[in-house]
DNA sequence: CTGAAAGCGCTTACAG
DNA sequence: CTGAAAGCGCTTACAG
């Protein structure tokens, strides 16, 4: 549409306008120093005719760098947030030629202090917007509204959280990735079994946000739909396999009705390797996400189905959305929810090769 | 990596060459008018230093313009195509300023003749690349062999056609396809339970490679797993609800142990309607594609599952491959197989706004 | 075969 | 407050 005014330049808005193209160029990014009957000229003119301005010629002639700061947990290989560490470099690489630099920093994610140690210094060096995983709520709103007084916008990812002034949120619903676990688990289980609830203990830290909300996704539906079997809880060690299997033959032992298991976070091929183990075919395991450990065990039939929330992408879009910001005063939808994928053995491979 | 020859222009190639920018830009695109001696110069040090050019640069200097076709069917809001036409739109739409533009040429998918005669003044004009929509592989085989002859690049979508030259194929493994869906049917079917396989019969036109291809995966499965049950086949009418209904109402009197539906292609609404129309909640359902009308009945609980192929990628990367080869000189894969995905009810809103 | 120059649309000092 | 000019990295005639 309009296609006549599609290749309008800043010159020709100068001559229509009376003004030279320096003048333009102010009123066109309020850079002031320009008479109030000008720039009104001018801006009645820029929206006459649609102005689009050649993003090409703007990045080629402007010597502008941006910089950008990641702040996610660090990880080993084949753990869960060296995805969305990826998204983040693929988003970085792709804008690199419009002197887009990110850089990132990582902090432990069982350690709260740890966060706000690598957060501390943040703003010493030029920083011109933020991408931050949600991981600790309470040291997130602080960073928050320390960004806000700096005017420096943010984008968060992994989970929400309500009334900070993000640019936008890029992850999943959490209960609702509890609810499709308890679906596709209770679909195969007769009403009469029973189910596995397993948590992962670590050191210092009690649940995440995001497990806590696929636990009641999860209940909740369980309910809903009536199921009968009684819920048994254990709480496993992340470390200790030794411990893990004592405690799961007792278990299992006791109650051979449990035919179905979850954990609510990344790590069920815990769970997955003592099934194994112990040849129990039997028992069906749902867990989450597309980690290389987990994989392996879906393919393998000793997980039944996987349910994953596209990190890559959350790490990707956020990203983009910071450019897309700053560089094209484009904003973003504030709560963007990535697909919840549901992973069998049978459509795994077409995931793996194809996560952005 | 190689950060020092980062920002490596023609100009400091030109300088350490000892020639002008003008006999840089030749050897760079193959212009030719250059002694021999003098491009031995030129390529040595564009190896060395590792050249990259701006591309912006390139394209804001360019006057040069790219014409695309896009041969797809013809199809009303809703339909299966209509996606695909939406990823081509949104490729279009970004690569506009690269001075890339795409026009789609429309055929009746249910008419060979019809895309013939789309095809036939196709290089009357400028076209400097095509992606096809593989509905008649005959005519496709033609067609590719008539681009080949003027060296146009060209991708296909849908299916893919082996033997052929095309630069790149965007689809997915029909068969595998036919897998998943037999495997989310079965897992939520007793063993006794019969299985009604529905074919839509369509005026001269017989089954789809696509959906022959699904079928033997879903019976390769049912197979493999030594399904016990009987499977039923009946012919339904596109547009006829009163005689589909009627054939319907005698085989399921006839054989009240069908507890399962399938049909290979994205018409399974009609099934779909026919089960809601009767109440039949006990009958488990599986189709194939996210359009509004299956969508519509898997939010109802009507359809159990859908499986989906992206289409919206399919036409989008199609388009970019076709850039990125003609402006980036970057070969895509010769076979680009997209995720097959499993939506239920639950997971299903979630990708209605995330399509690409 | 070769090079100097103009131009793509925008931004950035700079002089006034 | 305003405009003329140079420059971003590349391509495109054009003259030789």
């Amino acid at each position: 549409m309009d296609k006549e005014f599609s290749n309008i330049r800043i010159v020709d808005i100068a001559k229509m306008a009376g003004v030279s193209v320096g003048t333009v160029d102010r009123v066109i990014h309020n850079r002031g120093r320009v008479s109030e009957e000008n720039k009104k000229k001018v801006q009645a003119i820029l929206e006459m005719v649609h102005y689009q301005p050649n993003l090409m010629a703007r990045s080629l002639a402007s010597k502008k760098q941006y910089h950008f700061v990641a702040i996610i947990p660090s990880f080993a290989h084949g753990e869960y947030w060296e995805a969305i560490s990826e998204g983040i470099d693929k988003a970085a690489s792709e804008m690199e030629s419009y002197n887009i630099t990110v850089t990132k920093l990582f902090f432990d994610q069982y350690n709260n202090k740890a966060f706000d140690d690598t957060v501390r210094n943040l703003l010493d060096g030029k920083v011109d917007g933020v991408l931050i995983a949600t991981l600790f709520a309470d040291s997130v709103i602080r960073l928050s509204q320390e960004l806000d007084n700096n005017e420096i916008p943010y984008v968060y990812v992994d989970s929400n959280i309500k009334g900070q002034h993000q640019l936008a949120y890029f992850g999943t619903e959490s209960y609702d990735a509890g609810v499709i676990a308890a679906r596709l688990l209770t679909d195969r289980l007769s009403s009469s079994s029973d189910i596995l609830m397993a948590r992962i203990i670590h050191s210092g830290k009690n649940d995440s946000n995001q497990g806590k909300n696929r636990r009641e996704g999860f209940c909740h539906y369980l309910k809903e739909i009536g199921f009968g079997g009684k819920l048994h809880e254990v709480e496993l060690k992340i470390n200790d396999s030794v411990y893990n299997f004592i405690k799961l033959d007792e278990l299992f032992e006791a109650n051979p009705s449990i035919k179905g298991g979850i954990i609510f976070n990344s790590t069920c091929y815990i769970l997955g390797n003592y099934l194994k183990a112990r040849g129990m075919k039997s028992v069906k395991l749902v867990g989450y996400d597309l980690i290389e450990r987990n994989t392996q065990l879906l393919s393998e039939g000793v997980i039944t189905a996987l349910v994953a929330q596209r990190p890559e992408r959350q790490g990707y879009d956020g990203i983009k959305s910071l450019c897309n910001h700053l560089l094209f005063k484009q904003n973003p939808e504030k709560v963007n929810l990535m697909p919840i994928d549901i992973l069998l053995k049978e459509n795994l491979k077409y995931y793996l090769n194809n996560k952005l």
